[in-house]
DNA sequence: CCAAAAGTGTTAGTGATACACCCATGT
DNA sequence: ACATGGGTGTATCACTAACACTTTTGG
């Protein structure tokens, strides 16, 4: 690409959440091009003329890791002057949170194979993506405590310690067992399954999921 | 301006909220160029190539209204394909607010002499107007009742009654004398004045002031 | 029978809401 | 004296937070 100083380039940068290993993590890429190339940074790409902001972040979220249909939160843009020295670049952050278990992470064009990095322990990043990450951070923990956007990280059936466990570790914090159940049950955004999932050696644990697997505001 | 089709154009457009008259109003130019021309729309304009965002909002806003200084929300960008016929252009909306008495409204090479419309009753809009000015009017909302925005609007010395007023017009509905008196002394947010204001043939009122004249979270 | 996670209710505290009368002034 | 807006406190309700024991299974 040939970058111009009369003119504005326009990219979308995806913040991804998974749960992976008992941590918050999101991918991070390592750029094979300058500038920072060498640097590690959040996956994301340069918008088509022709093409939404929305369809732009669907399209880079696929390319790096499959996954799509996945509900995609915009969030606002970043573009002090000099955040990239290749020209005048706007930045249009997206959160996203998926399921990380059978998500296969590509290389692109542009960046060496993406690999889930803690959000605890960030390497340095380029441009202006440490700030970018911290916001949608905040954006994740309000979400989720208002929406039900839980279900997109969560398989299709799962025991409420499970979905306990996934607030917790989104929110970095631990949670009351009662108080959450009991919360959760006023919403009434799960649906009681007739099964239970047995696994080790202890009462087999009910199983649930939830009623609306769409991005839904409580 | 000579619209090219080879590249992004990005603009800022201001959703400035007063008070005039007992309602919530906000700045509404009317375009004296084409795309719509004619039509009524928010104030803004091209950002610079070596202009930050938020400095070209700041500047908008001074251009229609003579205001600096003032508190500058970003908001979420609008830039679908074909929201201006000129071009792929991407808007950053920003939402201010301020104290309208004062205010001179000025015309710009763009737009014929800007005008306070209410919020409950505005002319057909151009661009996607009318979806920034409903997004910025709920984000409004929720400033007012989480943050100290409200000093933006009042005079620096003020009644309690004139601090609910305004309360009561942003949110649009009926507040309660005490407990909106209880919320704000819990807040610790308000200064008492020695003085007090009489106006009107009834017992005088008492003075306050915000502690802090700049944007804060509670 | 022991270990391990599942499941289940009550109490206290905090914040939100509803509500009615007296006060100080001008005319 | 009366009309007008200013000023004040309490009771109820809803939501949040804290807390411990019994159940069911595998080994």
């Amino acid at each position: 690409m040939n970058f111009k100083k009369d003119r504005f380039y326009v990219t979308v940068d995806a913040v991804v959440f998974t749960i992976l290993d008992n941590e918050l993590k999101i991918i991070i890429i390592r750029r094979k091009n300058p500038p920072f190339k060498g640097y590690f940074a959040l996956p994301g790409g340069f918008v088509e003329l022709d093409e939404n902001l929305d369809g732009a972040a669907e399209r880079e979220l696929k390319e790096e890791t499959g996954v799509e249909n996945i509900f995609l939160k915009k969030l606002k843009p970043f573009g002090k002057v000099g955040r990239d020295s290749r020209g005048r670049v706007i930045t249009i952050p997206y959160l996203a949170i998926i399921s990380g278990k059978n998500v296969k992470l590509h290389s692109t064009c542009d960046a060496e194979l993406a690999r889930w990095y803690s959000i605890y322990n960030l390497p340095k990043l380029a441009f202006d993506h440490k700030e970018i990450i911290s916001y949608a951070l905040n954006k994740l923990r309000s979400e989720i405590e208002k929406s039900n956007i839980a279900f997109q990280i969560i398989p299709k059936k799962f025991t409420l310690t499970e979905l306990q466990r996934v607030y917790e570790i989104i929110l970095n914090k631990k949670l009351d067992k009662r108080n959450f159940r009991k919360k959760l049950s006023e919403l009434l955004i799960l649906k009681e399954l007739p099964e239970t999932k047995m696994e080790g050696a202890h009462r087999p644990a009910r199983l649930y999921s939830f009623r609306l697997r769409e991005y839904k505001k409580f």
